[in-house]
DNA sequence: ACAAACCATAACCGAATGGTTATGAATTTG
DNA sequence: CAAATTCATAACCATTCGGTTATGGTTTGT
């Protein structure tokens, strides 16, 4: 029974792929050709990338043409937000209070 | 120049290690020999995954005698969540109004 | 219609990595 | 002292994984 946040980790656990998310994030809408052009490796290896994204289901591709748009899918990295909420908690102070206001103002 | 959660990342990527982390973080304070019974991998690894936590400072130990005791370092979790900040905060609504109200009431 | 652009897939390679068993060092225990 | 316990390290193995080049399928542009 792997965890949710098994495959999370293990994706963005390459500088490489977590750079296109990051990208893809920070910047919106790309398609493979932009970011390869910044990217640092070859054009296969960012669909490779982009792939295993997607399988995680942090990015969504759309076809437009020939070329393909991607684009990130933030809310994917739930499991890990949980994950830190679980251990981060143990030790700062900062997210057990956020934790007790969320509660208090949204039961 | 890799980023501080490359490393955070990297480690935690593998079940077996980060089972390791978790139960060290829950549980407290363990003996290597301990931390085998429930490992499911044998003691050599067990020491190994060990060795990268504490790479990446997510452990540290105190010998004892023939026994050598591991407890859990959450902190070092820090570029995670300031990383999980970054980028989850383009999604979760929740996560913005904590930040906000965090800055508020903790300037 | 043809050439060029965009992307995905296949085939392949070397390095990194998770795993094992074997061994040795240090400490307790009988 | 001798035997057993605890742990780390070494040597080794199989697999995974990030990377490449080569290729082919669509779609756009001339």
């Amino acid at each position: 029974m792997p965890s949710a946040a098994d495959n999370l980790f293990r994706v963005l656990a390459d500088p490489t792929r977590r750079a296109i998310f990051e990208r893809l994030t920070r910047e919106g809408d790309q398609t493979v050709h932009a970011l390869t052009e910044r990217a640092g490796v070859s054009q296969p290896m960012v669909s490779k990338h982009l792939s295993a994204l997607k399988r995680a289901r942090l990015v969504r591709n759309r076809r437009k043409g020939r070329e393909t748009h991607y684009h990130a899918r933030p809310e994917a990295l739930a499991p890990l937000v949980d994950w830190m909420r679980d251990y981060g908690r143990f030790w700062n102070d900062r997210f057990d209070r956020l934790e007790d206001l969320l509660k208090r103002m949204d039961p």
